[in-house]
DNA sequence: GCAAAATCTTGAACGCCGTTCATCGCGAGG
DNA sequence: CCTCGCGATGAACGGCGTTCAAGATTTTGC
């Protein structure tokens, strides 16, 4: 005999599946309540037992997302690691790159991360930002390597400008409204971009005092 | 006398303009075409003699934006022009530090441009498109000073990954869902992002071959 | 085991949105 | 001045997220 709470558990896991494929498949803009009560088999009203409302489904989806997307830098970052261990640079390059890999292959979840708005007086839940918090791992480690000397306030400045800076590339480069970029020139831009920082901080370390 | 075409001229120009305030106040959320109907007084379905849909006011708004944009990089690369000439790595900052300044004035108005998603089976104008692409000279003048023997392709692809690059800091750093990074910060960031560019640039120009 | 109470489910209804269209009134051409 | 066509009008339409009174169902207390 199945108790109520742990059936609306799995109704809420159905409701989260189905409204991350919808938004895979048509965008943040395709998710419609009637459609996901239609599809999870229940009224319209019985999804706001589930979920307080539309912007906590998404955040939820975008919390999948988040996970998915965390796996896959740190995959990536290990297969650098293991192949060159002391190339810190050649790491970042390929978080990089699995960034916009992921981007490529999860383009509306991935857009979804960015495009949502929450709805007027709401604010984002400390959950959500910490989950975003998260990534930046990937990204300050082989920073740390790169900058042993540097001390931790520059670093985390230096990181986030980075993951911007490759986070613009990825999402001009990917825009819907313009043709896609291909995806060899956008993984040379990305390469081209990384690449250069480092040699600038070869170069002279002084310039991020 | 006035002619009935020249008034319905003014009056679209008056619905802009309402729209333009509405977008600067509220956001693209807060565009509602009830309310630019009040605003104008004119009848609700008046709107639609005016402009095809809600779209291509979105673009007429944004087109405004692109111009105010386009001029204020102009002024920031002419100052820098002048008061050193030979500093094209300087340019490159002070365009990408006006880029950071105009958003940080519009942020609802520059957001828009981004944010804004064409209805389900409509194309961006071509005139449009062509507007976001004047925007590039403001780069491409300086990074052709400052890399005279790479071929204009190259250049052509380095100006597009420094634009995105800085637009992707830009916009990270004023997130609406975040605290907005504070002035100093965003634009130290700017700059050591640019000039860590053209250091690797000098460092080893066959990175962008 | 059964009545009472609490809880969940339901879908019609609400308010708002962009857009359309039958209707009407007014300015322009003869 | 008259008529005729075109632009103005706002109610109506379909669709959205969300709410809620009412009915169904499960849980509780004995």
């Amino acid at each position: 005999m199945t108790t109520t709470a742990a059936r609306r558990d799995r109704q809420r896991e159905q409701l989260i599946d189905a409204a991350e494929r919808a938004i895979a498949e048509r965008g943040l803009a395709g998710l419609k309540a009637r459609e996901l009560a239609r599809e999870i088999g229940c009224a319209l009203g019985a999804i706001y037992n589930l979920v307080r409302d539309m912007d906590e489904l998404v955040l939820r989806v975008g919390s999948r997302t988040l996970a998915r997307l965390d796996e896959a830098l740190g995959h990536a970052s290990q297969a650098a690691l293991v192949k060159a261990p002391e190339d810190a640079a050649g790491r970042l390059i390929a978080v990089a790159l699995a960034y916009s890999t992921f981007a490529r292959k999860n383009p509306r979840l991935w857009r979804t991360l960015f495009e949502h708005r929450m709805a007027e007086g709401a604010e984002v839940p400390e959950w959500a930002i910490a989950e975003q918090m998260q990534l930046f791992r990937h990204i300050m480690a082989p920073l740390a390597a790169l900058l042993p000397d540097a001390d931790e306030q520059q670093r985390l400045l230096l990181g986030r400008t980075l993951f911007s800076a490759v986070h613009g590339v990825v999402a001009i480069g990917l825009e819907e409204k313009l043709v896609a970029v291909p995806r060899r020139e956008l993984d040379h831009q990305i390469e081209t971009l990384v690449r250069l920082v480092c040699a600038g901080l070869a170069a002279d370390t002084g310039l991020i005092r």
